[in-house]
DNA sequence: ACCTGAACACCGTTCAAGT
DNA sequence: ACCTGAACACCGTTCAAGT
């Protein structure tokens, strides 16, 4: 993971917008929230504090520079022409991820056939959505972010990158014009809120095989569940068995199966 | 609003937890997150900063706490036969809000009729979900924090709590055991994501006339839609005029219909 | 047991001064 | 135009000292 990481940047290399944001980026990803400070930001750009300011307003702006970039990265492929890396600071993380690729593992997860819906569109929104929850799974600090930017500008950049991208699957759905706004917002919502709970499991289980800690972190919820007050949670209690072993990823799905379902059966079909 | 405001607290009273937690909130819904400061929370009980570290561990474990109070007071009346008021922390913010009260409300909007469900079970859904949509609209930092949290930590106080209240409703749906998780996940995720989202629009018209200001902040959001690049949204640009004059709590509860239509064709009823 | 308040380390931001 | 880095105001947290 500390392999590929610029040690010090080239002092050659003139400071920028991009720059900035990329070593943001980096800086977020491997100590979290509180490991992005001017102060170490400029140590890794090998610059002072105040250098930075020059190219950005605020921390508040470079955050929102930051979500922007990550989310445009996470929906490329979907939203235009313009393939992955159309901001530059995709490739900071890691692998590379985007809606494109997260379009075969849709495919692979076997979702329930839910009768009228062209397979192309459904497919669509599942990439669409795979692709932020992958983000969100690269980018645990992303799911706080998303929150924290939307409900303080739902104007600004990152809302209308989301609601084109999963707005158009939504059209090539057959949905009745009407109900676009509805539809869109709903599996918007859905998504973000659930890409965003499922973000800790995650982030529990960074550099580590996969599964085990996974296991590990779902059994201690769960033990956790079993213990609650039998007279206030005896729902949640009931359920605890069903956490363990249960798949983040075909949950999600399991959702926007729900939702598409759901959509088709008030807005049925135009045509 | 700041009529009811205790000026300084009583020097008889002594420290507590709960207090504590109450100006929490106060300092919150007056001043958003930057707000809350050890040093104006201190000032505001009449003490030093180093006395809330007796009742509390740390800012993040107050913020902890500041969360479960609300949300508690939120989905009161759903969760267990104590009324709300249980956490002493609710009658902070201003008027009573709570799930009780919500029904009524989600009873005035006329949602669509869906077929064969069960009635109360769909109004007390709703009444669950108008309960938290109310209280983010009433505490703004709430769906931040909600976020930040619920990804932190799920095996938390507050996620039982959302869990729990919505699911008793699921369960009351008739649906089938086994789709209980999936069913209530789903709606839980909705709900955290759009009334997260939702919150901005009311935290831009605080101590206004409601629809005034509503109407204008739509009608910002929605020109800046007009004005984005015709080439990457034009499905974001075409629902523009769509969004001015477009109701947050009716489309809201639209999402939520969508949703129990998606759970009722994908695991209908056993009986 | 509970509170006081000075002190410490750290942070975002500014700005006169440099090139 | 772009960068430097000291300085300022402020914050979370600690802790010896009090009652």
């Amino acid at each position: 993971m500390a392999t590929r990481t610029r040690r010090s940047q080239r002092r050659t290399e003139a400071l920028s917008r991009e720059r900035i944001v990329e070593a943001a980026i980096e800086l977020l990803d491997a100590a979290g929230e509180g490991g992005l400070t001017f102060r170490a930001l400029s140590e890794r750009l090998a610059t002072g504090p105040g250098a930075i300011y020059w190219h950005v307003e605020n921390k508040g702006e470079l955050l929102d520079a930051v979500t922007d970039a990550v989310v445009a990265d996470a929906v490329a492929g979907g939203v235009s022409g313009v393939a992955s890396g159309a901001t530059g600071a995709g490739g900071a993380g890691g692998e590379a991820s985007g809606a494109a690729e997260a379009a075969e593992a849709a495919g692979a997860v076997g979702a329930v056939g839910v009768g009228g819906l062209p397979g192309a569109a459904r497919d669509g929104i599942q990439a669409v959505a795979l692709g932020l929850f992958d983000a969100i799974e690269e980018h645990p600090w992303l799911a706080t972010q998303l929150a924290t930017q939307l409900s303080r500008s739902p104007w600004g950049t990152v809302a209308p990158r989301l609601f084109e991208s999963i707005g158009r699957q939504v059209r090539a759905l057959g949905v009745p014009e009407d109900s676009w706004f509805t539809a869109t917002s709903a599996l918007m919502h859905y998504i973000l809120g659930a890409a965003g709970q499922n973000a800790a499991n995650s982030a529990s289980s960074r550099a580590l095989p996969p599964d085990v800690d996974r296991d590990q972190f779902l059994d201690t919820v769960s033990t956790a569940w079993e213990e609650l007050d039998p007279d206030e949670y005896p729902f949640t209690r009931s359920l605890a068995p069903q956490l363990r072993g249960h798949d983040d990823r075909e949950q999600f799905l399991a959702g926007i199966t729900l939702i598409l379902a759901g959509i088709t059966v008030v807005h049925p079909p135009a045509g």
